[in-house]
Formats: C-alpha cells, sequence, structure tokens
DNA sequence: TCGCGCGTTTTGTGATCACAATCCCCCCAT
DNA sequence: ATGGGGGGATTGTGATCACAAAACGCGCGA
C-alpha cells in the first residue's frame, strides 16, 4: 500500500485525517447499535474496510475504547462492550442528571424555528417506529435530542451525554425490542409541549422521563 | 532503538503496555497542574523522556485529546488547553452536577473508617496549603474527592468526572493562586461532617459549595 | 532598523515490518 | 464420543521509515 496524495478519495471539503474518518465511521455505527454487544473487530479487518493501514486503525479503536465504545481485553482484543445491569443502571442515570440540564440550559433560547424543526424529526422518528426500523429510530431519536442540546450552547456537557450514548449504543437496540412502542412518542410530545409552553420545570421531568422509560426497561 | 522483551524496565506487576505507562504518566500531570495551559509537547519528545518510539507516544496523545486534556490544532500540534471563561463555567457545572450525585451515593456505604481516612488526607490538604505547593495541594484535594467517590460504586460516572478534572487541570494551578487559602479547608471539613451526620442534603450542599467556591473566583 | 522571503529544520501522519502472544481448529488418544 | 494437546494462523504492539506541511530562522532589501 502506497501513500497516496492527500486528496485520493475526499469528495467534499476537509473531511480530516484518515484516522478521522475511520473514528467518525465507526462511532456511528457503535453509537447507533450497527454493531452487536460482544461483536469483535480486527485492526487489520477495519484497515481493509476503510483502507488504510493498521496505524489509523489503531487510533481509532484506541479512541472509541478510551471512551467506552469498545472494550479491549487484556490481550488487546476489540469488542463491542455487553454491558451489565449494574452498568445500564448507571449510564441511564448519568442521562438523566445531564439531559435535563442541558434541556433546561437551551429551554431560553428554543425559538419556534427550533421547536418546528424537533417537530419534523418526531415525525421522522414517528416513521421509523412504524417500519420497525430499530437503527433508523435510534438515529432520529438521538438526533431529536441533540438538536434540542446544542441549543444549550454547553459542548462540553453534550460531548459528556454523547459519550453516554455511544456507551450504551451496542445495548439499545435490544433494548428497542422491549420497548413498547405506543408511549415512545408520548414522551418527545410532552417534552415539545413544555418547549413550547416555557415551563423549565415541565421540560426537566419530560426529558428525564423520556430517557428513564426506555431504559429501565432492560433491568427489569 | 530496539525491541526489549517485555520485562525490561516493569518492577512490580503488569505495570501495562508502554502506551499505558506514558499515558498515565502524562494524565497524571496533566490533572494536577503540572503542564501550564499553553505549553507544547512534541511526540519526538515524549518518546525520547519516556524511551519509547513515537507510535505510543502518538497513542497516549491522541487520548488525552480525545478526553480533552490536551488540544491539537488542525495541523496537528499538541498544546496544553488554555481555556475560556465559558468553558471554565460550563466544567464547573459538570463538577456541580456530578459530584453531588456521587457523595450521595457514597454516603449509605461511609463507614467510620472512610471518615477516618478522609480525615487523613485532609491533613495532608492542610500542610500542602501551608507549604504554599500548588501541585501538591491539588493532588491531595482530588485524592480526597475521589477517595469520597469511589464508595459510590459507579465507575462510569466516576470516570466522568476525572475527564472533568482532567481538563481543568493545566487552569487549576492559576486558579489556585487566587483562593482564598483558608476556606479552602471550611469546605471539607463541613464535608466531613454531613458524612458523619448522615444527612444527605447537607453533604449534596457541602460538596457543590466546595466545587463550585475555587472555580467562580477564575471568571470573576 | 524593520519587514519579508526562502531554505532548513522540526513535526505529525501513515505505511510497513518484526515479533510475541493468543486463539483456533484439527487430530489423536482414551 | 469427548477432552486435551499441538501447530499454524491471526492479532495487537512497537519501531522505523518516507513524506508533506508547518514552523523557524537567517539574511537580504527597503
Amino acid at each position: 500500500m502506497v501513500t497516496l496524495p492527500r486528496t485520493a478519495g475526499e469528495i467534499g471539503s476537509a473531511t480530516g485525517s484518515a484516522h478521522e474518518q475511520v473514528y467518525r465511521s465507526l462511532r456511528s455505527r457503535i453509537m447507533h447499535g450497527e454493531i452487536d454487544p460482544g461483536e469483535a473487530l480486527t485492526l487489520r479487518g477495519i484497515g481493509k474496510e476503510f483502507g488504510v493501514s493498521m496505524t489509523p486503525a489503531r487510533e481509532s479503536v484506541r479512541r472509541l475504547a478510551a471512551e467506552g465504545a469498545l472494550t479491549m481485553s487484556s490481550s488487546g482484543r476489540i469488542t463491542a462492550p455487553d454491558l451489565s445491569a449494574d452498568r445500564i443502571e448507571e449510564l441511564a442515570a448519568l442521562r438523566a442528571l445531564l439531559e435535563p440540564e442541558l434541556a433546561a440550559r437551551a429551554l431560553p433560547r428554543a425559538h419556534l424555528a427550533l421547536i418546528d424543526r424537533l417537530r419534523a424529526i418526531n415525525a421522522r422518528v414517528s416513521e421509523f417506529v412504524a417500519k420497525q426500523d430499530a437503527v433508523g429510530y435510534l438515529r432520529t431519536n438521538l438526533e431529536f435530542h441533540r438538536t434540542l442540546y446544542l441549543r444549550a450552547q454547553a459542548p462540553a456537557m453534550l460531548a459528556m451525554v454523547e459519550t453516554v450514548w455511544l456507551q450504551l449504543g451496542p445495548t439499545m437496540r435490544a433494548l428497542y425490542a422491549r420497548r413498547n412502542r405506543t408511549d415512545l412518542q408520548k414522551h418527545h410530545r410532552m417534552i415539545l409541549a413544555a418547549l413550547a409552553a416555557g415551563d423549565e420545570p415541565a421540560l426537566r421531568l419530560a426529558v428525564r422521563t423520556d430517557v428513564t422509560q426506555g431504559l429501565k426497561m432492560l433491568v427489569a
């Protein structure tokens, strides 16, 4: 394999270095439940898939492992994490702690345009629920939350929540199967109503409930 | 440089791979304020210092950068982060959100032995304050908090708080200079009192105050 | 004296290689 | 049929190299 000029496969504007492309791609897969808990990955396999050598593959994997998105055995073997019930509960508690705060910080800046955008995303969520598409549902559901939290202007806090999502990613799809589809949308509607009303306590509660609801099912 | 047998410089039991040693060492320095904001590092420099090649140095640096402990410019230049006031405020808010929760979770498990250990650590904190040793103070102060939070049995939450500490590390020492030394200890004593009394609301408040107090000074 | 090019040096990136540890699978003995 | 052992294949680790881009410094010109 030869060092190609930097413009080889890049489509639009600066896509970033090789290891970043690999990182983003893997991260997205993991966060959206496209990788099963316990599934194994290899550096050479990743490298081959993305057309790069082991070096950027290794950096991506190490970074994801540092963020808890992947597990490395003592011998260095790479797998998607299979979370214990305790760990899931803890991560759920983190979401319940952080996300209402982010929502509350976003509230004063939530104009009508944002609420409309959220409604549109929520419509797409409904489609995926109807189509029983777990990955699509996870993706749009997280997009709903992220779109709201982006308004909080709190990048470090958002990054932290996304790390939690990442850790929960592989487990999420399994979780989706058990979830009661009908009241999925109810919580999002409560969030939208509280946003429109400018009611912070209601918003905090709605977000906390939405976050907690789905995750507590796994433990039960 | 030659690949040495794995048992080369290892003292006790498995110290971990080369990049992990480098990572732990750098992380400790950063978290305890031994690196100034804006200070530059180089992969070859790190490698030379630890007697390893660029590869493990690079992995350590990338990992630390992913955790926000180091900044990488678009050209890949490595520096310790120089935080904006907004960012500091946000990280302080994260501490104020997470640490009371960890303390509250530790409370039911906080036996007398733990409180005694905390008192002992607190005494060492006082020594460093008296000696005007900023790094020593930072180290023992964080040890005080970590010892308490370890009892919460919440590894993911603790990891998250430590990431916040890490990001604040380089800025912390500058902060220390402005801090009113006399009421530093007051808050720790309040924490100990609330722990001994088993009073959760008081504990949450004491932790939140301790955390907030020092950090709000930078913004002012 | 100050600013600005240009060449040298430094620095990060990615590929490749040697190596040791581990895993996997197949075969054989019981 | 089943369990254990052994050998080949796979895998992560770290060193080294080539390369391009950025940084630095030095000297020349205004």
